[in-house]
RNA sequence: GGGCCGGUAGCUCAGGUGGUUAGAGCGCACGCCUGAUAAGCGUGAGGUCGGAGGUUCAAGUCCUCCUCGGCCCA
């Protein structure tokens, strides 16, 4: 035997030649590739590129300043940035141009909490000083949420972003509400809040807590007036009877203006039995009371009273008919002669009461809303529905209270005032008391104070809904329902959601009893509430908050100064409360998008060609949706947007949300430091985000094993295309496995645009990373190892591989730039050489002759043979026959006439991975392998004869009959010949 | 409590107008390869389609109820 020394050949082949690395070192990496966008102006570039084209205007919605970035602004900035980066690919200008929302409760607590860690009260800072510190703290906050956001590869114009605290910004918001006064539609009423007498102060929901307290409880007749029974007797029996109402507020009383029940509970009239009550019980024997069935029981042991009976059941329609009095109508206090309606409610219920609701408009948030809600009903039935203000700031009842003036309900020092006694005594008089007792419960206190609030009615601006403005029927509401029908929304059901609430809602109220805003700049008359209207004064305050922002209106002399001599400041006040940061953040449509040159739009909906998206989570129906929607039809006719998507909320892994207490949290921060942007923004791209998402530790495994494959797979065709030359193969000269791939590069191109187009950013996820994995990465890169390896360096075969490669890549990697902007950029400057930016591309041209879908149907044949074979190879390896496939030479039978024919030319040896191959049309023998979905194939197993390969490692019998090269294939021994004497040359 | 939305393998997703044994990728298990190597290839096991009724010859797909979860209201 002879040693022979083999040389070796692994030199001579072209095996993957790339710096881009295996592993991502994401966290590290992706500052770097921020810092080289930055260095050449990426952002700049985008608009010089698409200066001039149709305008794709994602306008952001702003995030509140104040604090830093969770999950859900990751992933609606995330989403955001996907938009704008394929609009600017698919050929639009796609400029973005993020904001921050500035004003409001949030940061003024926050500055509250700075004062009182010092001791300070706010009400003894200068409001001007106070609404600085609130500046400087939005500041703040957006310095550092622009740093989170652009870590996380949102691309925008970072620089000048739009402030709704600029003075420009302050002093366009007060125009807007200038435009909602000078057309009429603002105006004046009343709303009950949340009022601290402590503090003089109305409070949000958010400044609420929940202590124990001590309330009074009574049980009060309301005796019914008025009644329509089904015939005369029944009607004279509920003229007997009294409808009961229980309270735990008893100073609420004066302001009764209702009753409510609900259709849906069963009451009955009952009849007190009870023999030998004592003289001054407050319920006789014969007394004929209305209760719910299911709780009269109760009421009666509250009322002391054992023995009673029903007499009938009171329908629904009897309730609704009649009219009662309110207790005090007898007393002679005056003004309590009105009629008190019964009014069906949803919010009542028979758990706890009578199964009537005690209802003061001025006192409640149920009671105002059906107080209302029922302005028709009442003004029908000739009730004055105007809402009295009966507690005045200081806790005192009002002249809306008579018979009770000097009373007050909480003390200046939070403690229990005299009103409940005196409403608990005037109900005596009026022998409307049946039970009284004390009750612990949880209710509202304030969270400075810790003393308990109440409700009273307050005045506030509105906006009507449903007035004429320029012809009949052209109200504020219809003009939004309209703007509704005429825009695109994504997913299709936001448009019913956002319908069905402007059908709905009440009047806009825009006003806040706050420091921290834009002020609600006009001059009212305090007497009839008519709102001066005068351009000049608007001129005034506008060119003043330009200057010097919203501060003017607080500033000393504002009166003077914007008034002028042409009024009378006697008569005119100015108003001093603030807007709602609703009004601020739906007129960003005005201060920013229309302010800017850049964005401008000249939309599609009005006769242009721009196009406008809001994108926000689907709560936002209520929010920026809604409130942009009102203030642009109220000041412009038609809504700011041409479409809305909407996406949903991400909970944790189990599906619940996230909670600081549950420790389920995950934050965004997180991810990006451990893993990096690009896994947070595969998930994003992964998911279904018009549903709501789930987000943890396993879902993020599976997204950086997801990243990890495709990274792998991009970094082998890197790798291959470190031996690309650029030279051309004709279409009709490539082999059909390489035109396969340009047929599917045409039907993933159609996909893509579509998906970005739909905005279904996992639809495209999901199509190309199975076509890189399945079709690339174990069919068609397997099958081609081969040829990009071992051919010779002018193998048409090759060069055609390498060709399709390139355009794969080109391909892919523009494909998933909007989604992985730092990897695939990462990718383009391997491929590049670090020239120019992948986001600068469009999406690349399809040529139309790559689509073949012939072709494709005869490889789906080809496909189905090939799974044969490797099955029936499974089984010799299982069997340790073979190991690797180059080992084997299957024998394949193929019976079926159309799979044959598919087969025609084809070197099946090379499809399958075995070294050879012999196909035949003979039936196959018993025992030979097949697949019970595949009939008409079938396999028989061997081993390749001859030697190996040294070089390609493929078995054959030419092994050995090359002189030259006497331990390679033929084609390995040509490609030595010309590797050894290109290398000779050099 | 009301309005709207959703619940398909461990994970992420497909499953036009109801129609053969419900699919894919990832993960997992096992095997192969060792020239994509903290990689690549193959095979396999995983689902009473949230639950219960109903319509139908036939339902993941239609209807009703329930349940769990979400957003917005109250």
């Amino acid at each position: 035997m002879t040693e022979t020394t083999t040389r070796d050949y692994s030199e001579t082949l072209n095996l993957p030649k790339t710096e881009f690395p295996m592993r991502a070192g994401l966290p590290k990496k992706e500052p770097e590739i921020l810092a080289k966008w930055q260095e050449m102006d990426l952002y700049k570039k985008l608009r010089e590129q698409s200066a001039g084209r149709d305008k794709f205007l994602l306008h952001d919605g702003p995030p509140y300043a104040n604090g830093n970035i969770h999950i859900g602004h990751a992933l609606n900035k995330t989403l955001k940035n996907m938009v704008t980066r394929s609009m600017q690919m698919l050929g639009y200008d796609s400029n973005y141009v993020p904001g921050w929302d500035c004003h409001g409760l949030p940061i003024e607590w926050k500055i509250e909490e700075q004062y009182r860690a010092k001791g300070k009260n706010k009400d003894e800072v200068p409001i001007n000083e106070f609404r600085k510190e609130c500046r400087e703290f939005a500041e703040h906050w957006i310095n550092v949420q622009r740093e989170e956001f652009k870590r996380l590869g949102i691309e925008g114009d970072w620089d000048n972003p739009y402030l709704t605290m600029r003075f420009e910004s302050e002093a366009i918001i007060a125009n807007e509400l200038m435009k909602f006064a000078m057309s009429g539609q603002l105006y004046r009423g009343s709303k009950p809040v949340m009022w601290s007498v402590v503090e003089k102060t109305a409070l949000a929901e958010a400044e609420i807590e929940y202590h124990d307290y001590q309330s009074d409880q009574i049980w009060v007749k309301f005796p019914i007036v008025e009644a329509g029974g089904t015939d005369e007797a029944s009607t004279e029996q509920l003229l007997d009877a009294s409808v009961v109402i229980w309270t735990t507020t008893p100073w609420t009383i004066p302001g009764n203006r209702a009753v409510c029940f609900s259709s849906r509970i069963n009451y009955g009239l009952y009849e007190v039995t009870q023999d030998g009550l004592p003289e001054d019980n407050w319920v006789q024997k014969g007394d004929l009371l209305i209760l719910a069935d299911a709780l009269a029981a109760d009421v009666f042991k509250n009322a002391r009273i054992e023995d009673f009976r029903l007499v009938r059941a009171v329908s629904a329609d009897e309730l609704g008919a009649a009219t009662l009095a309110h207790p005090y109508r007898e007393l002679d206090l005056g003004g309590y002669q009105f009629d008190v309606p019964l009014l069906d409610g949803d919010h009542v219920t028979d758990d706890a009461g009578t199964g009537f609701v005690h209802t003061a408009p001025s006192h409640g948030a149920d009671d105002f809303e059906i107080w209302l809600s029922s302005t028709r009903l009442l003004e029908d039935r000739g009730i004055d529905t105007a809402i009295p203000f009966t507690v005045a700031d200081d806790g005192f009842y009002t002249k809306d209270a008579p018979g009770l003036e000097g009373n007050q309900v909480i003390t200046h020092k939070g403690e229990k005032g005299k009103a409940n006694k005196a409403n608990i005594d005037l109900l005596k008089d009026a022998g409307a008391l049946i039970g009284l007792g004390r009750l612990k419960h949880q209710y509202p206190h304030s969270w400075r104070s810790k003393k308990p609030i109440i409700f009273r009615n307050t005045p506030q601006w509105f906006v009507y809904m449903d007035r004429d403005l320029a012809k009949d029927g052209d109200t504020l509401r219809t003009r939004a329902l309209n703007a509704i029908d005429n825009t695109r929304f994504v997913p299709a059901g936001g448009q019913n959601r956002l319908r069905s609430m402007i059908e709905n809602r009440p009047d806009w109220v825009l006003s806040r009893q706050r420091a921290w805003g834009v002020p609600i700049s006009v001059f009212v008359n305090p007497e009839t509430g008519e709102v001066l209207k005068d351009e000049a004064v608007n001129k005034r305050i506008h060119d003043a908050f330009v200057a010097e922002g919203a501060d003017a209106w607080f500033a000393d002399g504002a009166k003077e100064r914007f008034l002028g001599s042409d009024h009378d400041h006697a008569k005119w006040h100015m108003v001093m409360d603030i807007l709602d940061v609703w009004f601020d953040s739906g007129s960003t449509h005005a201060f920013c998008m229309e302010q800017r040159e850049d964005l401008n739009p000249n939309r599609a909906g009005l006769g242009g060609k721009d196009y406008v998206l809001y994108l926000e989570g689907s709560d936002q129906h209520r929010g920026w949706f809604h409130s942009s929607l009102l203030e642009s039809c109220g000041t412009r006719g038609h809504a700011p947007y041409d479409a809305v998507l909407t996406h949903g909320f991400t909970m944790a892994e189990d599906g619940r949300k996230m909670s600081k207490s549950l420790g389920n949290q995950v934050f965004p921060q997180d991810i990006i430091k451990q893993y990096g942007a690009d896994i947070l923004r595969l998930w994003v791209a992964s998911t279904d985000y018009w549903e709501d998402q789930r987000l943890g530790a396993e879902i993020i495994k599976t997204n950086v094993d997801s990243y990890r494959k495709l990274r792998n797979t991009l970094r082998w065709m890197l790798g291959s295309l470190g031996h690309a030359t650029g030279e051309e193969v004709a279409l009709k000269d490539m082999p059909e496995l390489e035109q396969l791939m340009l047929h599917r590069l045409s039907e993933l191109d159609e996909m893509v645009r579509k998906g970005y187009r739909d905005f279904d950013y996992k639809k495209i996820f999901h199509q190309l990373f199975t076509f890189m994995t399945v079709e690339l990465s174990a069919f068609y890169f397997d099958i081609r190892k081969d040829a990009l390896y071992c051919d010779p360096q002018s193998s048409v075969r090759r060069k055609a591989s390498l060709q399709v490669i390139d355009k794969l890549f080109n391909c892919l990697v523009t494909w998933l730039a909007p989604m992985l902007p730092f990897t695939m950029e990462e990718s383009w400057w391997e491929r590049t050489g670090g020239e120019g930016s992948v986001h600068l591309q469009q999406f690349p041209d399809v040529p139309a002759d790559w689509r073949n879908p012939e072709l494709a149907a005869k490889w789906a044949k080809i496909k189905t043979v090939r799974r044969v074979i490797t099955g029936a190879l499974e089984i010799e390896r299982r069997e340790k026959r073979i190991g690797s496939s180059l080992e084997a030479h299957p024998v394949v039978h193929v019976t079926d006439a159309e799979l044959m024919a598919a087969l025609e030319g084809k070197d099946m040896a090379d499809i399958a991975i075995t070294s050879q191959l012999t196909l035949t049309s003979e039936a196959a023998p018993q025992g030979a392998f097949s697949l019970d979905d595949t009939p008409g194939v079938a396999v028989v197993p061997g081993l390749a004869e001859g030697q190996k390969c040294a070089r390609s490692w493929k078995i054959l019998p030419e092994v050995g009959t090359d002189t030259d090269y006497p331990d390679v294939t033929l084609r390995d021994a040509d490609a030595m010949r010309e590797w050894d004497a290109a290398h000779k040359a050099a």
